[in-house]
DNA sequence: GCCGTTTTCGGCCCGACTGTTTTCAGTCG
C-alpha cells in the first residue's frame, strides 16, 4: 500500500498530538504540526522525494523529519509513531474533536479514568466521575456532555457561499451600531479559503464592552460561548461559530491583520518584524520608534514589504515576494469578461437559452459559453448528438437574431470523458462547437494511475478546450477523484489544453494550490461557474477570490480576453494557442 | 525538532477568557 501525502502528513500530526499527552517540549511539538503542514502544503511530489530521500533544504523539515518521511515512504510505517500510539486506540484521537478539552485534560482524563474513546469519557461524566477530578468541575462536566452531543450532530465545517451570506449578514449589523467607526471580517474567510470553520469579526469603537454585549444579542446568537470585555463568541443555529473582537481605532489596522491570519503567515511576519527591532502583536508595534499605522497596509509598509493580499496570506512565499517587490498583481472579477461552462434547461439546468444569455449581458459580460452535459450523463439529461447539432443551430440563430455588437453565446459542450479516456461524441462534431469542456462523471473509482491517464488522453484531442473540474470533489461531500496533478498539469501545459478553475461553490476545483504551479508551466486558467441557473453565474466572483488565491493574474484567466480576442483565440488550432 | 543579518546554542508569540482556583492552569485563537 503507498504512502500518500495525506498520511505522511496525518502520521507527523498524530506524533505531534501523542507527544503533546506526554507533555513533550512544546516546540518540539510545534515542528512535528509545522512538518505535517510543509507536507500538505509542498508544491511538488513529496512522496517520491521522500522515497528517495531527497527531502533536503526545504524549511521546516530537518534531519529528523527527513529521515522520518523517508522512512515511512519506503516501509509504509514509522517505527517510532508506532512505538507512541501502542497504548491507544484509534478511538482515542477523536477526544481532541471536543471543544474546551486539550491535551492536558485528555492525558488527565487518560490516567486517572481509563478514558480512550468519546463513548467511554461520555460514560464517565454521565456516571459523575469527571467532576472530581483535579482541574475539573460540575460545569465542566456538562461542557464536555453538551460538546459530545453538538459533535454528533453539527457540522463543523462550512462552504464559502453559505459563510458568506452569513457573514453580510453580521457585518451589516455591526456597521449600523452607532459605536462601530470600522467593521471587517478576518479569518479564513477573509483569505479566501475554500471552507472555513468560524468567522472572525473586528470592529473599532470606544466602546468595546458594549459591542461584544451587543453582539452576544444579535438574532443570529443561538448560543454564546464566550462573552467579555473585548471578545465575544456565539454560535449561530446552523452551528456556526462567529468570534468578534472590538478594539480601539488605532489597534483596528493590527487586530485585522493577526486575526486574518493565517497563523504561519503571522509568525513570519513578527519575526520579521523583530529583526527591525519590534514586536509586533494584535494591539501594535512595541519598541524603539515604532512606525505610524493607519491602515493594516501601513504594517507590511513598516516592514519594507509590499502590501500582501489577504488571500495570499498563507506563507507560501507570499512574504519572500513581497521583499522583492514581485507580488503579482492578481486579477479582480471586474477583469472577467466572460465565462463558459454553464447548463440550460436542455440538459440540468434551470434556465433558458434565453434567460441564460440575459442574466450574463446583465452582469456586464461580453460572451457566455453554453456546454450542456453529453449523452453518457443521463442522469442529468445529457445531450445526443442529434440534440447537440441543433443546439448549436439554435446559439447561431440567437445570435444573428438577437446579439448585437458586445455580447454573444458560444456554443460548447460539457463532454464526458468515458473510462478509456475517450469522448462522448465524435471528432467531426466536436468541431462544429466553439469551445468544449472534458469532465469525468462516471468509474470516478480507478486508480491515481488510470484516472491520469484516461484525463491525459482526453486532453490531447485537438477538439478538447478546456478540462473540467478536474478532481470531481464535492467540498464537505464528496473527496477528489484519485488524479496526479503534477501530470496533468504538465500535460495540460504540453497539449496546450485550459484547465478550468470550477467557481461553482460545492466545487472550487482545480484546488487553489495548485494554481501557482500550473501558471508558472504556462497553463492557462478559465474561471467557469458550472452554472445550473442565471443566479449561478455571479459565482465568477468566488471564483476570481480563489484564483487570487491561487496567485493568478489576469494574463493568466483566459476569460479576461475582450469577445472580439476570444473569438479570435478560440478558432486558433491549440498548437498556435 | 528547527533554525541562523545577534546565535551551531538558545530561543521558539502571547493575550483573553473560563473554570477552578484563593493566584492559576488550560484552552483557544
Amino acid at each position: 500500500m503507498p504512502v500518500t501525502r495525506e498520511r505522511m502528513a496525518a502520521v507527523l500530526e498524530e506524533i505531534a498530538l501523542l507527544l503533546e499527552i506526554q507533555g513533550e517540549n512544546p516546540f518540539k511539538v510545534r515542528a512535528y504540526r509545522q512538518g505535517a503542514d510543509v507536507v500538505k502544503g509542498f508544491d511538488g511530489d513529496i512522496v517520491a522525494l521522500a522515497e528517495a530521500n531527497m527531502l533536503t533544504g526545504i524549511k521546516g523539515l530537518g534531519d529528523a523529519l527527513r529521515d522520518k518521511l523517508h522512512e515511512l515512504a519506503t516501509t509504509g510505517e514509522l517505527g517510532f509513531h508506532k512505538n507512541l500510539r501502542a497504548d491507544y486506540p484509534d478511538s482515542f484521537f477523536e477526544l481532541f474533536e471536543l471543544e474546551g478539552l486539550g491535551p492536558k485534560k485528555i492525558a488527565l482524563l487518560n490516567k486517572e479514568l481509563g478514558v480512550n474513546s468519546i463513548g467511554s469519557l461520555k460514560t464517565a461524566c454521565e456516571a459523575d466521575k469527571v467532576a472530581g477530578l483535579s482541574g475539573f468541575g460540575a460545569k465542566t462536566q456538562t461542557k464536555i456532555l453538551d460538546s459530545i452531543a453538538r459533535l454528533a450532530q453539527a457540522a463543523t465545517a462550512f462552504r464559502i457561499d453559505v459563510a458568506t451570506l452569513a457573514a453580510e449578514e453580521i457585518l451589516e449589523e455591526l456597521r449600523r451600531h452607532p459605536a462601530v467607526l470600522r467593521a471587517s471580517v478576518a479569518g479564513s474567510m477573509r483569505r479566501a479559503k475554500e471552507v472555513v470553520r468560524d468567522l472572525d469579526f473586528i470592529v473599532a469603537t470606544s466602546e468595546p464592552a458594549e459591542l461584544t454585549k451587543f453582539f452576544s444579542t444579535l438574532p443570529q446568537a443561538k448560543e454564546i460561548i464566550v462573552l467579555g470585555d473585548t471578545k465575544c463568541s456565539i454560535r449561530t443555529e446552523a452551528g456556526l461559530q462567529c468570534d468578534l473582537r472590538a478594539v480601539s481605532n488605532s489597534q483596528f489596522p493590527f487586530a485585522l491583520q493577526y486575526f486574518t491570519g493565517s497563523k504561519e503567515h503571522n509568525v513570519a511576519i513578527r519575526s520579521l518584524a523583530l529583526k527591525h527591532g519590534w514586536s509586533l502583536n494584535e494591539y501594535g508595534f512595541t519598541g524603539e520608534n515604532p512606525p505610524t499605522v493607519n491602515e493594516e497596509s501601513d504594517i507590511y509598509k513598516a516592514l519594507g514589504l509590499d502590501f500582501i493580499p489577504p488571500a495570499l496570506r498563507e506563507n507560501r512565499g507570499e512574504i519572500e515576494a513581497a521583499d522583492a517587490g514581485k507580488l503579482p498583481r492578481l486579477i479582480e472579477w471586474e477583469n472577467l469578461r466572460g465565462t463558459f461552462h454553464t447548463h440550460t434547461t436542455e440538459s440540468d439546468g434551470k434556465s433558458t437559452l434565453a434567460a441564460m444569455a440575459a442574466a450574463a449581458e446583465e452582469l456586464g459580460l461580453q460572451y457566455l459559453g453554453i456546454s450542456d452535459h453529453s449523452k453518457s450523463s443521463p442522469q442529468a439529461n445529457g445531450l445526443d448528438q442529434a440534440r447537440l447539432a441543433a443546439q448549436i443551430v439554435t446559439i447561431a440563430n440567437w445570435n444573428t437574431e438577437f446579439a448585437h455588437e458586445g455580447f454573444r453565446l458560444f456554443a460548447g459542450s460539457e463532454v464526458d470523458i468515458l473510462k478509456d479516456g475517450s469522448l462522448d461524441f465524435d471528432d467531426e462534431l466536436l468541431a462544429q462547437l466553439d469551445f468544449t469542456v472534458a469532465s469525468v462523471h462516471n468509474a470516478t473509482t480507478l486508480s491515481e494511475d488510470e484516472m491520469t491517464k484516461r484525463i491525459i488522453r482526453a486532453m490531447e484531442n485537438p477538439y478538447i478546450t478546456m478540462l473540467g473540474h478536474m478532481t470531481g470533489r464535492l467540498l464537505l461531500r464528496r473527496d477528489a477523484y484519485a488524479v496526479n496533478h503534477e501530470k496533468i498539469i504538465d500535460a495540460a501545459a504540453e497539449t496546450r489544453t485550459v484547465i478550468e478553475l470550477n467557481c461553482n461553490p460545492k466545487r472550487l476545483d482545480m484546488d487553489w494550490r495548485w494554481w501557482h504551479r500550473a501558471r508558472d508551466k504556462g497553463v492557462l486558467c478559465s474561471i467557469n461557474p458550472d452554472a445550473h441557473s442565471t443566479q449561478q453565474i455571479q459565482f465568477i466572483k468566488f471564483g476570481a477570490e480563489v484564483a487570487r488565491k491561487g496567485w493568478l493574474r489576469r494574463e493568466d484567466v483566459l476569460n479576461t480576453k475582450p469577445l472580439a480576442e476570444m473569438t479570435e483565440w478560440l478558432k486558433l488550432p491549440k498548437q498556435r494557442r
